[in-house]
DNA sequence: CATGGGTCATTAGTGTACCTAAACACCAGT
DNA sequence: ACTGGTGTTTAGGTACACTAATGACCCATG
């Protein structure tokens, strides 16, 4: 359809532009995981508990919209692995709270920074106008996502 | 604001904040395919070959970013789908094309219009400012993955 | 022209991450 | 004490990526 003066890559419109670097920037994350680490999912997740304390697992897979289900297998790796733990909440038995144990919250800020490593090193290089560029379409590409 | 990426206060640096926002919008992506249909990446493929043409199985690993390998598994499952067929290359018979089936150029077009529908719709419900600052951010982002 | 090194594709086996469906435990209202 | 709703887990299945090993082919060199 319509191509713009962009350099197209693959998809036709604005949406196919952003499905495919989503989608290409993904898989090149993906590549660049140390060996020997978590998933990237998993990471996130530990992250997400190290920065935001304790949470039960439906808020976990509310914020990744995933099943409840899968979450329960993302963090049952980090539970088997000793990054983690469960605790019943006292209020609510139904419900679980998991949280960082010092490994896991060792290892978020390590891992982190490490796999944030080259992705910092080429945002750096870019002009300052650049990267408020990408600052900016990441909280409106993260709203769309939260739409 | 956040303008540091190894001592994060608060909020990620922009490398985790574009890691973050990336992975978000990639489950999204993922959540939004109508049932029974093909994967992510192997709708990304097919289009890749109703658009630019019969191409060899390394030439479509290197544009993902795969090993070749895990594309050969990719194409396997449009070929016993019936959506591309395998062609021996005339010339150097090491070398395999694959092609869309007419079936498979049809669904190419139609399951990408209808999976980029939600996502054209958010878009072109912002400011062409936006839209732009998007596009933008796509180009650079796209870059730093090739390199 | 034969042999041997490089390239292309595939198969086999593994791991992560997602799904649905179904079970189980618990809470609260009637 | 049922009953319906909520929170978590288990079981089984799919998609997509990886490494390692194999087979098929091309080309150059001796």
């Amino acid at each position: 359809m319509e191509t713009d003066a962009t350099g197209t890559p693959d998809g036709a419109g604005l949406g196919g532009q952003v499905r495919s670097t989503v989608a290409r920037l993904y898989r090149r994350f993906r590549s660049e995981r140390p060996e020997g680490s978590l998933g990237d999912t998993a990471l996130e997740v530990l992250t997400r508990l190290h920065k935001h304390g304790p949470q039960t697992l439906t808020q976990l897979s509310d914020h990744d919209r995933v099943a409840p289900a899968s979450m329960s297998q993302s963090v049952n790796r980090l539970t088997s692995a000793g990054y983690a733990i469960r605790t019943p909440d006292p209020n609510d038995r139904r419900k679980v709270l998991f949280s960082t144990t010092p490994q896991g919250a060792e290892l978020a800020h390590a891992a982190r920074t490490q796999r944030n490593a080259w992705l910092d090193a080429h945002l750096h290089a870019l002009s300052p106008e650049d990267q408020n560029t990408i600052a900016r379409a990441c909280v409106l590409l993260g709203n769309i996502a939260d739409s």
